[in-house]
DNA sequence: AGGAACATTGAATCATGGTTTAATGTTGTT
DNA sequence: AACAACATTAAACCATGATTCAATGTTCCT
């Protein structure tokens, strides 16, 4: 093996836009292992399976600045389980919240169309209405 | 009645920043009244109503550029439900989308978590490695 | 040797919803 | 008159995760 590749060949390998690559390389995710003569970035396999990692991790609900810290755990060779579960912790918390939040919105978008549907009928638009301040309702109690 | 209104006890009363004010209407959502002699902004009760719409409206998830159409409806007379709907329609599916994606994320930190106790006893972290690329994993499987 | 394909850089741009800053002017109270 | 509190503006900045641009250099293939 010991494959080496450019920048176009890593994005391809990874399905990610070069711009993306370049675009981790200046967050500090991900450097290439040298340069050619004409200054082109040089990436190893090691990095490419990193540049997976960081993907994976992306679409486990990681952001960029999580994957900063697991990179640093990957690269030590502890086994960090304590920090690890920390930050899966704190992560899975902002996610519940975020559901929470848009669970809300939905019902409330739900709760919306229905009045909207009931409303058509006295041809006054129940959301316009509804979203007043309480004393300015300007049509009917829907 | 026929109340006026600095920026500042607009602001008051709706709970929001005045640079929140400024920014509303820099996105041409929320015009003064008139300006006073001193170039103050002058703002009407309608004026209050119209920013408590603008943010019951954010609280029940819709963007800012669907406020932008809803307050055109609200303007005019007709009671566009259909327009309403769609929005809301529109609106709706993204949530839906996002929820399921976050869904996805939840589980998947959930299952993070769950590997990294398991493999907490055999010294090696299941989540760094579970997140390596399949043929590259240094442990035994968890 | 010539041309396509690919690479380089820094900087600007995008979307979202704002906040912050700096330098300056106004209003209200004592 | 002095002072605090409040206002004005344009522009820069924040976070997030990138993409796009322009002007230019390199590599590969025939």
């Amino acid at each position: 093996m010991s494959n080496r590749y450019t920048i176009g060949q890593l994005a391809r390998e990874a399905s990610v836009p070069t711009s993306t690559v370049r675009y981790y390389e200046r967050r500090g995710l991900l450097r290439p292992d040298s340069r050619s003569k004409g200054n082109y970035r040089v990436y190893s396999e090691a990095a490419l399976e990193k540049l997976l990692f960081v993907r994976s991790a992306q679409a486990a609900g990681f952001t960029l600045g999580d994957i900063d810290a697991l990179l640093e755990f990957r690269e030590s060779d502890a086994a960090p389980c304590k920090e690890v579960q920390d930050l899966i912790a704190v992560r899975l918390n902002l996610v519940v919240e975020q559901i929470k939040h848009l669970k809300d919105v939905d019902r409330m978008l739900r709760d919306w169309m229905k009045i909207c549907h009931e409303a058509e009928q006295s041809g006054c638009c129940g959301v316009i209405e509804g979203l007043q301040a309480p004393r300015e309702k300007k049509c009917k109690e829907v």
